[in-house]
DNA sequence: ATGTGCTTGAGTTCACATTCACAAGCAAAG
DNA sequence: CTTTGCTTGTGAATGTGAACTCAAGCACAT
C-alpha cells in the first residue's frame, strides 16, 4: 500500500532501529523478525511492522527482515547513505568530548570543521582538525557542510545560530539550554542534558 | 476540576517550563501570560494552560501566572524542591565535561560522587570531588544518592547499571548508545547524542 | 458602580499515534 | 504437491494528546 503521510514519530524511531540493526549485523545475524527485534529496540512488534510498512514491503513472511537490506533502506530514508560532514562550534569541555567521539560515524556523520572564538584555541588541533575562527563559518556552504553541532555557552547560542543560518546550514544540533529562533527551512534539535534529568524524581 | 490522569507529555514539558520560568525570574518578571510564555517555550498557549490546569488553578484571569509561584508549583510536582544528589559513573571525556557543568543545579541536582575504573583516575580530583573505585557504588544508598549519570563505554553500561540497581538507585541517565534492562521501579532516560543527529538530514 | 479588555480554565472537537487482529504468503518438511 | 508453522502487512478500533472555543472572572479605568 502507498501511504501519503508518514508519522513523525516513525521517523524519530528510525535512528534507533538503525543502531540496533548495525549491532545485529556486526553479530552476523542475517534475518530478524519484528518479534525478536522488538527486544532490541524496546518497541512493540506491531509498531515496528507498521513503521517499516510506511516505506514499502521489504520483509519476508514466515522469515522476517533481512538485516542488511533493512539497514540500506533506513539509510536511504534518512538520507544517511553518503557521509554527511558536520561542523562543531565551541571547543570547550563538551565540544572537545564530542569532537573526539567516534559514535557519529554510525549514522554517517563526520566532524569536518571546528570553530571557537578563543584565541588560545584557534589554530590548535583537536584530533586531526584545526580549530578555526568563527568568522569562517560563512565558508561552510562552499565546503559542503550542511549540519552543525552547537556547543557554545547559552548566551552566544542564538547569535551563533544566526551565523550558521546565514552560512546556509540546514540542521543544527543545539546542546545549550535555550531555544533557538531560526527560519522554518532549518531543523533544530535541542538536547539539554540537565533538563532531561528533571523528570527522573517524578517517577521515583 | 480534578483530573485523574496526567498525560506523560505534560510531565515531559515541565522541566522546559521550569527552565524558562527561572530565566524570567532572573529577568525580574513578576507575571507571565500563557501567550507570552508560549514564545519562550515554543508550546502553544492553550497547551500551556491545559498543562498547568492539571495541577490546579494557579493563574489569575486577566493577568496571567505569577512566575515565582509557578516555579514553586513545578518544583513541587517534579519533586525538585530539595537538592537531589547524583552520582556520575565514568570520568572519561564526556563524564569530565558533565562533572564540571553547573547547569544541573537549575533542576536541583548536585553531583556528589564520581566513580571510574581506571587506576589513573581513582583518587584524583575533578572539581571538588575525589574519584572513587566502582566497588563503592554499593554505598550510594546509605549516602542518600538515588540518581546516577552513566558515562561509561557502551560495553560496560549494562553491568554498571546492574550495580547501580543493586545499590538501590531509582533513576539513571544513560549516555551510552544502548538500551538498559532494569527492573520496573527504576526509570532510565537514554540520551544518544549521535542518534539524535540521525533525523536531521531527513528534514533537509 | 459599571464597563472594557484581557486571560484563565475546561468541555468539546479534531488529529494523530498505537494496538489489535487476521488474511495472505513464504519456507521447509514430509 | 500439500501441510504446517510462523511472520508479514494492513485495515479497523482504540487510545492519547493537541487545538479550539468560549463562558467566567479579575483589574483597572471611567
Ligand atoms: N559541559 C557539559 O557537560 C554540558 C552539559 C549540557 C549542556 N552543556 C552546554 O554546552 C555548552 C558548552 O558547554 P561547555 O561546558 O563545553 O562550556 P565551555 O565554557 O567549556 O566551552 C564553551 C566554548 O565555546 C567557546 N565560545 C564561546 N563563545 C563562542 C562563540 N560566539 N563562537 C564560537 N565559540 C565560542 C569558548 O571559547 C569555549 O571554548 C553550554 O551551552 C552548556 O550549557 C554542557
Ligand atoms: N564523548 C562524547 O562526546 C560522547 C557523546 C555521546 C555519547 N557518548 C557515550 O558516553 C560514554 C563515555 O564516552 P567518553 O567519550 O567519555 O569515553 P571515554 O573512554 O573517554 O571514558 C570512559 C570512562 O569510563 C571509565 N570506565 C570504563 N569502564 C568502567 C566501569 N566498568 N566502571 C566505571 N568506569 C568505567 C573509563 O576508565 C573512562 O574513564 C560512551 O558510552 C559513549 O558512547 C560520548
Amino acid at each position: 500500500m502507498r501511504y501519503s503521510k508518514i508519522p513523525s514519530e516513525t521517523i524519530r524511531r528510525l535512528p534507533g532501529y538503525l543502531r540496533a540493526l548495525i549491532f545485529l549485523d556486526e553479530k552476523s545475524r542475517e534475518y530478524v523478525s519484528s518479534k525478536v527485534f522488538s527486544e532490541y529496540v524496546h518497541v512493540k512488534s506491531p509498531q515496528i511492522r507498521k513503521d517499516f510498512s510506511y516505506f514499502g514491503a521489504f520483509g519476508t513472511k514466515g522469515v522476517g527482515y533481512k538485516v542488511t537490506t533493512l539497514i540500506e533502506q533506513i539509510r536511504g530514508i534518512l538520507k544517511l547513505k553518503e557521509v554527511q560532514k558536520a561542523a562543531l562550534i565551541g571547543a570547550g569541555k563538551l565540544g572537545t568530548a564530542i569532537s573526539l567521539y567516534d559514535g557519529f560515524k554510525t549514522y554517517g556523520f563526520e566532524i569536518a570543521a571546528i570553530f571557537d572564538i578563543s584565541n588560545d584555541k584557534i589554530g590548535t588541533r583537536i584530533g586531526e582538525i584545526v580549530v578555526e575562527d568563527p568568522w569562517k563559518i560563512a565558508t561552510l556552504c562552499e565546503r559542503n557542510i550542511r549540519v552543525a553541532i552547537l556547543a557554545v555557552p547559552a548566551e552566544s547560542a542564538q547569535e551563533t545560530a544566526d551565523k550558521l543560518v546565514g552560512a546556509g546550514i540546514n540542521g543544527i544540533l543545539n546542546l545549550s539550554p535555550c531555544y533557538l529562533a531560526v527560519p522554518k527551512r532549518v531543523k533544530v534539535i535541542t538536547i539539554d542534558i540537565a533538563m532531561e534529568l528533571g523528570v527522573l524524581p517524578y517517577y521515583s
